[in-house]
DNA sequence: AAATAATAGTTGATTGCGTCAAGCTAATCG
DNA sequence: CGATTAGCTTGACGCAATCAACTATTATTT
């Protein structure tokens, strides 16, 4: 926990100086901080009513009607009453407003360019990655983009790496986990045959945030292995989507059936398992992984009505 | 490219308004935040002089100037004149001031903690991660803090996954040498005998960079292995620490010999392999993974001199 | 060694930001 | 219907940020 606030801290310092650097550039726009943030969102969610404007940048509404009042006397706005409600008047940008937009627009995403020049493909993706998963964890997460998408390289043993630690995580479970993971990976690529097996990767912007596949074991039978979603990105139906996904391709490769072994304590995935129409036909206690384990094998006639 | 701006841009406006609300909080403690940052820097760095300030907050010398002022008519510091410089006065807290520091200090932890509330432990260590790793690949590199520990459930699945990524990105390999990666991690796992052999993650402020595994190959020789330290992290030393370390593990384990493989582009690699004293001891070009591959064997005589 | 430039800092002036408070009209609630 | 709330404007005040002018000291140049 310390270690986590010292992190924030820490950045938070180095953050401020370095967004305060290079926001120096975009001045030059002879534009300010509040002005340009305000600007955006007009542009962004146009037509808005200032009282809306002043909750999403958390301006005080003085500041915010003088801020406005400069705009329209400048010419970038114009305020229409609304007939809804006669106290509030709809902002949008005329045909000046927007250019000037266009150019701060611009002008910020060459300075952010600039910052990004002596950084690698690596390195770039690293970085967007990051920040987008700060984003992530500290709740700023609608307007996001969730992608399935197939497995790259490095994708399968990043499964592995992700799934070891989560079930240590959150339910304690010992090295022999880790092996099994590490063998079911190597598996999968050892064995791939394309059209018939596929692993899937949820991408929330860009980010991976989960993961899946399919593997074919014989007789029209094709089984689901290895879903996981990250901690901070569940509730989202990622799980879902993966698993909509991969029945989709089982139906469409032929197979008869889509088989999938889980534990009771899983109870989210479970719960997708069950709303996807799978049905458990078997149960049994096993010792493994350090503590007993209650397995479930489900399954999903992908014969049955279309 | 396109993408990682765009990740940086929206990161910037979220973490504008997101720092702008945590502020709020903090400033209960009757202080602006110029302010809160100027009696941190002078906390930290105490004794020094205005213009040290300035550079590091990037702050005007007038506007430092009269906050200095204010902080000495308020008693929070000292001015001494220097001996070296009588331009130049040297800066330090006094007892109230170290109070006030001290104070201040504990609101931002209270207040970052707060922020913190909602998140489970994978959370936490996921958002300290990413934003340490944005501080680095954004330069704040130096007072940072390397450890090289030994390895953690998920940990060798990991090093598969970078090292299948990190080839892919820099020499364009195929899926034969992830196939590969999976197989020597897999059979570390499998036969892991501490005491014997052993696998190292170097981390950078709590942030995995690299990592590196030694395994026994019998007759009393051991085998270094799948060596990568992370683009963000390079040129810190920090190849040179995983292998030192693992120079030392092998000699106190007794091995008479420590072997490697590696090929003739990594260049930086074998600059760490040579400045060890590894020697090469064969060379052929192989076929396997795309492009054709010098590939060196090294070794290390570890019964020497002392 | 003298002239020049650079460094460390102070002070003044101006502009705009951030916040609080007062006040207006219109909408909504009981 | 009266009271309260929402949307917005205006005034006032302190501080932040920037530019410029200025002193004193140190470093550099010729």
């Amino acid at each position: 926990m310390q270690q986590t606030i010292d992190a924030i801290r820490t950045f938070n310092r180095f953050y401020t100086r370095h967004i305060g650097a290079t926001e120096t550039d975009f001045l030059d726009s002879q534009m300010s901080l509040p002005e340009a943030r305000l600007l955006y969102e007009i542009a962004s969610h146009q037509p808005v009513i200032a009282s809306a404007l002043g909750a999403i940048l958390n301006m005080d509404a003085g500041q915010l009607s003088r801020l406005v009042a400069r705009f329209e006397t400048g010419g970038w706005i114009v305020r229409k009453p609304l007939e809804s409600d006669a106290r509030a008047r709809a902002i949008a940008l005329t045909e000046d407003g927007q250019a000037a937009y266009e150019d701060l627009d611009r002008r910020q995403a060459d300075a952010v360019q600039q910052g990004l020049d002596g950084l690698g493909i690596g390195d770039r993706r690293a970085l967007s990655q990051a920040l987008t998963t700060v984003r992530l964890i500290l709740g700023d997460g609608d307007n996001t983009r969730l992608a399935i998408r197939t497995f790259r390289p490095g994708d399968l043993p990043w499964i592995a790496a992700r799934q070891s630690v989560l079930y240590k995580d959150e339910h304690n479970w010992s090295g022999a986990f880790e092996i099994l993971e590490c063998e079911t990976v190597l598996a999968f690529l050892k064995n791939y045959r394309p059209g018939r097996e596929q692993c899937w990767i949820a991408e929330l912007d860009d980010v991976p945030v989960g993961g899946l596949f399919l593997t074919d074991e014989g007789d029209d039978i094709a089984r689901l292995r290895l879903l996981h979603v990250e901690p901070f990105a569940r509730k989202r139906g990622i799980g879902d989507a993966l698993v909509e996904r991969c029945i989709q391709f089982a139906g469409d490769c032929g197979y008869h059936e889509l088989i999938l072994w889980t534990q009771a304590v899983l109870e989210p995935a479970r719960r997708i398992y069950q709303r996807r129409g799978f049905i458990r036909f078997e149960q049994a206690t096993h010792h493994h992984f350090g503590e007993p384990i209650k397995g479930e094998m489900w399954r999903l006639d992908l014969r049955g009505a279309p």
